[in-house]
DNA sequence: CTGAAAGCGCTTACAG
DNA sequence: CTGAAAGCGCTTACAG
């Protein structure tokens, strides 16, 4: 029923090989015979079986994508949607495919990952998190197979993992000294997941400015909750709860953002007039809140695009020396921002 | 170096067809046989390579899931999003790898799902959108291929196709009832693309309330946009700047009416005591709203889990007659909803 | 209960 | 420039 190689061959009185080779565009087949065989190729409605040719080949031409767990709720921040795209972006014009991860939890993420190289489902691998002890990473490090993380590898590894990651250190440090050029002094940090690499090396970049400008750090205006949304409004209440209140506040993530802004609200706490908030991805959503939010753009589809392109260097030349790319981050000025009024609330 | 079946069926003094059995869990083999082979397979570390597998069996165990074309900016959209979680779910239950559509636009789609199915890439299909007339769903059906479409397939196809969707007509109506027993009499309708399914059957469950209620329909109450959140910016002038405005709006889409607060904020427009909205999906950041929307709940995740599970069944008995399932739907009432004021704008 | 053999649909040295 | 043959790593009748 399903047409082969055999069936065009036989047509256009060749053998299987040339066909295979009319395929490949091999320079040595006479431009007659390609023309003949193509001909058969397009009446028959001939489609190459891939898994005969993976089979053979060793390889496959897609990639794996790797989702954090479902424990995370990736899905519900709208950062994966937007790496998801650039990723289909590069690999629709490298005519590579695109196998997803479906593991629930982290466990079962190394055992899908295990599975996706060893059965050579996938010829590389994108992982779409990173955090600070990943046995995935020890694991596709040991096979020698080609993948890059969007995000950061840890510390150590920085040398031997392929990446492309932001500048978040330098990025947060360039929205806290915005905010102290806007006379702000007690700033607020509200973090994620404190084993998050994003966490944490924001955190450094907003101690690095607070320390630069001659700030004391206060402890207690640092806080950190591992709930998208709700860990903003909790962060509200902790800070505005203390003696002396920030009257600016820097969030790692637009989704969070808005959890602080709704929790401000109904505290009656005007955003930008008594609370300065800044926040970071400028996610699609945070132009649309009321108000809109001042938010460091970080240039998500061009993370996924590069980090396509980038793996696909590395399945090309598997031998390669690992690289990092940095993308760039802009500041986008909304209305959550505005100079320090003096009054304290 | 990489090792298979031959070299555990060496190491465990078995044939190659033995070893292929043991992983089968055939019956017929000695639980003695099967101990030893799978110590083997254990110890040298074996894998199943798929591509082999998949070539003698003709089937992939992975399942092709189409997004619409980048044109619409689906990963905008957190409905995307949330039916991939349901379908990732169901096929991580069902040990089903999922593959994932590249396509830029509408013409590649058609393309590529042609290649998916001819190349036996993968087993069945997942369409995430609907359209009144398209070429992939005829393509499908021609090649008796199975697939489900979450949404609605034409009229003239619904026997023919197997969907999950929500009865839309149905909810819409029920949504404009809710509001005329908030005695709202000027209600409008905004929609987003007119060819989509989902825009027409909320239009005419719109229609069929009012009608039902004696109102008599005014056209230009019923304005449609597609684009997702600046169309319900648009949609609010054209609506507000009418001599006789209406007092209450039922908007296709969350972001859109994200679009559509935040037109009528900065208009001065007071919500919901100048104007009352509601919209559909209860997208995660229909709640984080200010204020927080009133929605209709379709129950996206199990869209997409449905869709899976449909699938599977008729993946596993290709002549089956087509079913469909229809998704529950429930409304959710937050405070952008309220009885009419009785005062014109 | 298990093995030998053929075959799935390709590709690629090796000849000529 | 093209063909015949072997092989990729599995599975499954067919024997025994």
């Amino acid at each position: 029923m399903t047409i082969t190689i055999k069936d065009v061959a036989r047509k256009a009185n060749v053998a299987p090989s040339t066909v295979s080779r009319v395929i490949a565009n091999h320079s040595t087949i006479s431009t007659k015979t390609k023309e003949k065989v193509r001909a058969v190729m397009e009446e028959l409605g001939y489609y190459p079986n891939v898994n005969a040719r993976n089979l053979v080949n060793n390889h496959t031409n897609v990639i794996g994508v790797i989702m954090p767990s479902a424990t995370y709720a990736p899905f519900h921040n709208p950062f994966f949607p937007e790496v998801l795209r650039g990723i289909t972006t590069q690999a629709n014009e490298q005519r590579y495919g695109l196998y997803l991860s479906t593991s629930q939890t982290d466990l079962d993420i190394l055992e899908e990952v295990k599975e996706m190289v060893y059965s050579r489902r996938v010829d590389g691998i994108i992982l779409l998190y990173s955090t600070v002890a990943d046995p995935v990473i020890d694991f596709l490090l040991d096979r020698s197979f080609p993948f890059v993380v969007v995000g950061q590898p840890p510390e150590q590894l920085k040398e031997s993992v392929f990446f492309v990651n932001n500048d978040n250190v330098k990025a947060a440090k360039m929205v806290t000294e915005y905010l102290l050029l806007l006379k702000h002094e007690r700033i607020a940090f509200v973090g994620g997941r404190q084993d998050a690499f994003v966490t944490i090396d924001r955190k450094n970049g907003y101690i690095e400015a607070l320390e630069a400008s001659g700030i004391q750090i206060d402890e207690s205006l640092l806080v950190y909750h591992d709930e998208i949304f709700e860990g903003g409004e909790k962060a509200v209440i902790e800070l505005m709860s203390q003696k002396n209140p920030p009257s600016a506040m820097i969030v790692t993530d637009d989704l969070m953002a808005l959890g602080v802004l709704r929790m401000l609200f109904s505290m009656n706490v005007s955003v930008p007039d008594d609370m300065s908030v800044v926040s970071f991805n400028n996610v699609l959503m945070s132009k649309l809140s009321t108000p809109p939010l001042t938010t460091l753009d970080i240039h998500i589809h061009e993370l996924g695009y590069k980090a396509a392109q980038m793996l696909r260097q590395c399945i090309l030349d598997p031998k390669a020396s690992p690289k990092s790319h940095i993308v760039n981050h802009h500041l986008i000025r909304r209305a959550t921002s505005k100079t320090f009024n003096g009054m304290s609330i």
